[in-house]
DNA sequence: CGGTTTTGACCTGCGC
DNA sequence: GCGCAGGTCAAAACCG
């Protein structure tokens, strides 16, 4: 069961941003779906925390980024500020079998 | 100096 | 069994 997968619809420029959690790139590559775009592959810097992030821009609108988060924190968060600006956000699914991939 | 990015190569699951 | 597509590793470069 399960490992929590959330995915993040954000109209932003940047690929990165601050979750409140460090993370550490760990690959990068093309997609067949969106082969303008490469994926990045991003992984939780504490040890012992094996959350791993997604990150890649959606095809037909290049200026939404598609973040997708997968599995959960077991330790406080790094920064002691901030969280999810979940403002205008769109929160998509938490299940380990998602609807649309 | 330590942690992170970069990048191609390597590994694996799946379909045919 | 083979090849594609995607996911991860690892070594050297990079940065504060």
């Amino acid at each position: 069961m399960g490992i929590r997968v959330f995915a993040l619809r954000t109209r932003s420029e940047e690929d990165i941003m601050d979750d409140g959690f460090k993370w550490r790139k760990y690959g990068k590559k093309k997609i067949k779906s969106n082969p303008i775009h490469p994926r990045n592959y991003y992984r939780c810097s504490s040890r012992g925390c094996q959350v791993k992030k997604r990150v890649e821009r959606e095809r037909d609108d290049s200026s939404y980024v598609i973040t997708t988060y997968e599995g959960v924190h077991n330790h406080p968060t790094p920064l002691n500020h901030i969280a999810l600006p979940i403002n205008d956000w769109a929160l998509q699914q938490t299940s380990s079998h998602s609807p649309f991939y």
